[in-house]
DNA sequence: CCAAAGATTGTCACA
DNA sequence: CAATCTTTGG
């Protein structure tokens, strides 16, 4: 057992520590993979049977990456039967294998935030809501935190403070909505994410049998990240470990940072109420960063009031200050990150995988891709816009999904009339409306309307009948063909491939090589080796892509790239170089965040996360001006800033002359002064960009206030006209206007007029 | 029924 | 700004 001399004291007691509940603290950069690692090596060649251990991660990437590392400890075959990956996997699994339990068929659909939200508003619609009040989106999120605690529809409705808190805020009807949708999912053999929690734990609770046979499977539980665990996670974990108690979490409360969505912090503390025997066990050590950074980062989490006290150390080199940079715009921001990057290259032989950009929001990236295209510097996006959300590819998955699962009604919307059959709008309307009302999925009611009257002419039912013969010829060949061969006759029978192949436009044609793109991975997909019953079937690549991370679906064409991404996903990972851009108020910490102290904290802690992704060195950047909603905006430094100690950090300035930092400029220690002083100085030449009483209105054209009733002016589309009237202020003012072809309201700020001088 | 133009609205992070 | 929803003209 070589590998255990790899391991420093607390390291090598925390692996060998298998037996009842275990908790290990570890620090950023502390080694905490390799401990998990180590631990199942441990597990295994002290005769436990792979079969019996259970390893919950974060992404499926670190699943894979850990099952990799412990093939090579124990080997291939003995790594082999772990069931390792994130909650949402494993428990999809089980639910696979017992959905009939629960009433579900085993080939269930996962709808997407997309697929629940979409459905929430032909919901919505159809009870007449007014959907101003009644948003998808806030809807959404409710459901969602209600099914993360654990509270169906049903307990929904009963429940008084949610009711109450529903009718205050507004919403009445919020209850009916969350009934109707889990109806509907129900029907159309759909689970959202939260359901693959929600039924996991419903599963266990009402079949005492299913949960014994899988904690007499799962004896040695291990659960990384755990202070990202909510509270469903939590209580499935509880009740899967209950008979053995051989539970074994690792996480970092200072890395705490998805409590927006139901993670519980509180788990750390409850844990050790759970289980009084508990084993705990903190890493202290890091062994990643230098030891400015491991500093500026103490100095940053001691800022939060709810943590456990930790004190994270290194041995390593003292290393370089953290750069903290000011630009004007966020152009130059990203100017100065791709010169950084090209300069640091060059002078120090790196590779550009040596650098990683982070920042708080997806929308920043752009200004940085552009900085960085400018330099010609190869970079790679993590997250936005994933290859499985594009539209095309949405579009032939939906039609895979419906041939797996026919009641999938999201999949039917998206596709019944596409490529156009002439299946339009009102008659699909039609259709759900009736679905819904009778409580049965679109397809089966398609199936039955040659008995039901619902005045569709016989033009259409012959189309929909079409339709339904050409899905049942895909679904006949499911296991008769594998994922490539039925995907490829689905993409051109259906008439998709051609739609695409006919438009010649740049989008369409990459459209198009999507598709073949998406195509040529499920063939690769076909050619791994499997051990599994139909392991090439369309429904098993379905499954194995329904819950990627975008993290996950990496493709090393060319490994040797910065890396972009936002510091969410950064999570994780590692890198020598590390750029944390957009550092100003409002948008790190978030503005959303900043009224609440719990909020905070967590930006905080974000932070935290942030600069302890580095080795060797940090930069931290903002801009003075930056483009919001397409508006040019003022911003000022963030308070993150002024929380690290002056003396791990280095402020360096663009060129013109701005002498006012010359001699402090950031505070040190617990100094809460307003982080104004990064400002300009008066009179230092640089103009406010945004000072502009009006920035929309730029260009050739007038000044808004100079059209008033009476004026003449020119329209480019609608020609000469005359201003009847003017109402509304600002940029919201509007105008009606008496054109040749009749009156038209105008909104000033978009129609382009022109004043005619009389 | 459909495409194109016009209007509106939103963006915090994720499986 | 850009994605999405709504209106409009064919």
């Amino acid at each position: 057992m070589d590998y255990l001399k790899d391991l420093n004291e607390p390291q090598l007691n925390a692996v060998q520590a298998i037996e009842g509940p275990v908790m290990i603290i570890a620090g950023a950069g502390s080694g905490k993979t390799r401990v998990l690692t180590y631990r199942i090596a441990f597990l295994i060649q002290h005769g436990i049977d792979p079969f019996h251990i259970l390893a919950l991660t974060f992404t499926n990437k670190a699943a894979r990456e850990m099952k990799e590392r412990i093939a090579k400890v124990v080997g291939e075959s003995e790594a082999k039967n772990l069931w390792m990956g994130t909650f949402h996997s494993i428990f999809a699994r089980i639910l696979r294998i017992e959905s009939e339990k629960i009433g579900y068929p085993n080939n269930f659909t996962i709808y997407d935030t997309d697929d629940a939200k979409s459905l929430l508003k032909s919901i919505i619609n159809e009870l007449g809501l007014e959907d101003k009040i009644y948003k998808p989106n806030i809807i959404y999120n409710r459901i969602s935190s209600a099914k993360n605690s654990l509270i169906n529809a049903r307990q929904y409705i009963k429940h008084p403070d949610i009711t109450t808190d529903d009718q205050l805020s507004g919403k009445p009807k919020m209850g009916l909505i969350y009934e109707k949708y889990e109806m509907r999912c129900f029907k159309a053999g759909a689970m959202d994410f939260d359901d693959l929690l929600l039924k996991t734990y419903e599963l266990f609770k009402k079949h005492p049998d299913v949960l014994y046979k899988y904690q007499n499977r799962f004896r040695f539980i291990m659960v990384d990240e755990f202070q990202d665990t909510n509270h469903a996670q939590y209580a499935i974990i509880k009740m899967l470990a209950a008979l053995h108690q051989n539970i074994c979490v690792v996480g970092d409360d200072a890395q705490s940072i998805y409590a927006f969505r139901g993670a519980n912090i509180e788990n750390i503390l409850n844990f050790e109420k759970d289980y009084p025997d508990l084993q705990t066990f903190k890493l202290e050590q890091n062994y990643r960063s230098t030891k400015n950074i491991v500093n500026a980062a103490n100095c940053i989490i001691e800022k939060n009031t709810q943590q456990h006290k930790k004190n994270v150390w290194t041995s390593n080199h003292t290393g370089n200050k953290i750069k903290v940079f000011r630009a004007t715009t966020d152009n130059e921001e990203g100017n100065f990150v791709a010169q950084q990057i090209f300069e640091n290259r060059m002078n120090q032989q790196l590779q550009y995988s040596d650098f990683a950009v982070l920042y708080r929001t997806n929308a920043q990236s752009r200004a940085l891709e552009e900085a960085l295209r400018r330099f010609n510097i190869p970079y790679r996006i993590y997250g936005g816009l994933s290859f499985y959300q594009r539209k095309e590819i949405k579009d032939l998955l939906a039609y895979f999904r419906i041939v797996i699962n026919p009641h999938d009604e999201e999949a039917l919307k998206r596709i019944i009339n596409y490529p156009a059959r002439g299946i339009g709008k009102t008659t699909l309307e039609k259709l759900v409306a009736t679905a819904g009302e009778n409580e049965v999925s679109i397809w089966t009611l398609m199936s039955h309307l040659h008995e039901i009257k619902l005045g569709l002419s016989p033009g259409v039912l012959k189309k929909i009948e079409e339709f339904m013969v050409m899905i049942r010829s895909f679904a006949s060949m499911i296991y008769t063909h594998n994922a490539f061969d039925l995907a490829s006759h689905i993409a051109s029978s259906s008439g998709l491939l051609k739609e695409l192949y006919n438009d010649k436009t740049p989008e369409g044609v990459s459209r198009y090589e999507n598709i073949q793109e998406l195509l040529n991975g499920i063939k690769e997909f076909c050619e791994q080796e499997t051990t599994e019953e139909n392991g090439h079937s369309l429904p098993k690549f379905m499954e194995e892509i329904a819950l990627l991370t975008d993290a996950d679906n990496e493709k090393d064409d060319d490994p040797n790239k910065v890396s972009l991404m936002t510091i969410h996903s950064s999570k994780g990972l590692e890198f020598p170089y590390v750029f944390i851009v957009g550092m100003e108020e409002n948008l790190f910490p978030s503005q959303l965040s900043i009224n609440s102290r719990q909020d905070l904290e967590e930006e905080r802690r974000l932070f935290y996360v942030a600069v302890t992704r580095a080795m060797k060195q940090v930069y931290l950047s903002f801009a003075l001006n930056r483009y919001r909603y397409g508006q040019l905006i003022m911003s000022e430094p963030s308070r993150f800033l002024a929380e690290i100690d002056r003396e791990y950090l280095e402020i360096s300035l663009p060129s013109q002359g701005l002498s006012s930092l010359g001699n402090g400029g950031i505070p040190s220690g617990n100094n809460r002064t307003s982080a104004n002083q990064y400002h300009i100085p008066k009179g230092s030449g640089l103009k406010k960009i945004s000072s502009s009483p009006n920035p929309l209105f730029s260009g050739p054209s007038e000044p808004i206030t100079a059209f008033q009733p009476g004026v003449e002016v020119m329209h480019g589309k609608f020609g000469r006209g005359t201003i009847l009237q003017v109402e509304g202020n600002d940029l919201n003012r509007m105008a009606t206007i008496r054109f040749q072809d009749g009156e038209k309201k105008l909104l000033l700020k978009f129609a382009k007029l022109t004043l005619i001088k009389s």
